[in-house]
DNA sequence: CAAGGAAGGTAGACAGTGTCTACTGGCATG
DNA sequence: CATGCCAGTAGACACTGTCTACCTTCCTTG
C-alpha cells in the first residue's frame, strides 16, 4: 500500500513536513521535496505555482499543529486566565525548541510578509486568543497591547534562546525561568 | 581617484552593506557582491572562505553601527537607567526598521547560532550594557534574566512588527506604544 | 641584479537551484 | 471512435556557491 494515490498536493506537504523536522529548513528545496516525493522536480507546480507556495503551505501546517497542542492543553477550561496563558506560552515555547525547523519556516520574513500566502489566516486566531485571554486576566489594561507586547516577548524567547544567546547571559538550563519572568513581567505576579 | 585600491576585503563588506540596505537580504548572493566591487566571482574567496563568512562580515558591521548610535544616543549619562534604557529600546527599534535588511541579516539563524563565525563577540557586549543599566534601575530583581527578557521583547517587538502583525492587532501608527508597555512591564511604571 | 616565490585575482568547471516551456500518457466525455 | 483535458515528464535557461588551475605582478632573498 503505502498511499499509492494520496493526492500529491498533500503528499508533497507531507513530505515537507517531515523533512523540515528531520533535517532542518535549508533542506526544503522544491526538487528535494518532488524527489523524496518521488515525481518529477516540475510536478508540484501544478499545485504550487511557486516554490515561496509550497513553503508557506507546510508552514501553515506548523500553525496548525501548534494551535491543535494549544487547545489540547487547555482542555476543559477551568483553569484561571493567567494560568491558562502560562499554559499556551509553555506549549509554544516547547513547541518552537523541539521543532527548531518548523518553527524557524513559520517566522521567515519572505512567508508572513506577503499578504497573498495567507499564512496570517492561521496565525491571527492564536492571537486573538491570546488578546481574549489577556483581556481577562486584566481586565484594566488595553488587552490587544499587552497581548501583542506579550507574544512579541514569547517570540523573542523562542528565537534567542535558540541560538543559545540566553543560555549563556542567564546559565539557566531550561527556558523555565524566562518564561516566568516574562509572564511575571505582563501580566504582573500570580496572585 | 573612487578609491582604487581601498583593499578589497573592506570594500566587499561596503558594498554588501550598501546592498543589503537598498535592496534587501536576498541581494547578498557572493557573485552579485564581486560583480559590484568589480572583481571576479572568485576573488572574495581569498578573504571569506565561504559565502557565510562573508555575510557575518556584513552583519558585524550592522551590530557596529546599532552599538554606535546607541551610545551616541546615550551621550553624556546624566539620565536614570530607566530613561536610558528607553533611549536604547528606541534607537535599536529605530534601527530594525529603518535598516529591514540590515537587522534580517543581523539575526539569521545560521549566523547566530555558529560559533566560529564570532557574531557574539559583538552582540554580546550590547547585552551586557543592557544588564548592568537594568540591575541599576531595579536592584532587587535577578538581573539577567530581566534584561535577557526584555532584550527578547524588543527584538520580538521589532519583527513582529516590520511584517505588520502587530499593527494590524493593535492599530497603533507607531511603535512606542508597544515600546512603553514592555519597559513598562519589565521595569515597572516610570517613577 | 637575477631568480624565486608567494600574494591576489581571473576564468572555467561542476553540481545544485527555481522557473519556464514543450511534450506525452491516460482517461473521460462528446 | 475521436477530442480534449488533466497530471506529470523532461529538458532548457539563468543563476547560485564552491573548487581548481592558471596567470600577473611585485617583493624578497640569495
Amino acid at each position: 500500500m503505502s498511499e499509492p494515490k494520496a493526492g500529491l498536493r498533500s503528499r508533497l506537504v507531507d513530505v515537507g513536513v517531515e523533512l523540515v523536522t528531520t533535517e532542518g529548513v535549508q533542506a526544503l528545496s522544491l526538487r528535494e521535496i518532488a524527489r523524496r516525493a518521488g515525481v518529477s522536480h516540475g510536478a508540484p507546480r501544478r499545485y504550487f505555482p511557486t516554490h515561496l507556495e509550497l513553503l508557506s503551505a507546510i508552514a501553515r501546517r506548523g500553525f496548525e499543529e501548534l494551535a491543535g497542542k494549544g487547545v489540547a492543553a487547555l482542555g476543559d477550561d477551568t483553569a484561571s486566565p493567567r494560568e491558562q496563558i502560562a499554559t499556551l506560552g509553555r506549549v509554544y515555547l516547547d513547541f518552537a525548541l523541539t521543532h527548531r525547523g518548523m518553527h524557524e519556516l513559520m517566522f521567515r520574513h519572505d512567508l508572513l510578509e506577503s499578504n497573498e500566502l495567507g499564512l496570517r489566516d492561521v496565525s491571527m486566531p492564536i492571537f486573538s486568543l491570546l488578546v481574549d485571554l489577556v483581556g481577562r486576566a486584566r481586565p484594566e489594561a488595553d488587552a490587544p497591547l499587552v497581548a501583542g507586547a506579550l507574544l512579541a516577548n514569547l517570540y523573542g524567547i523562542a528565537q534567542l534562546w535558540t541560538w543559545g544567546s540566553l543560555q549563556l547571559a542567564t546559565d539557566a538550563a531550561d527556558f523555565a525561568p524566562l518564561l516566568d519572568t516574562a509572564l511575571e513581567a505582563h501580566l504582573g505576579r500570580g496572585e
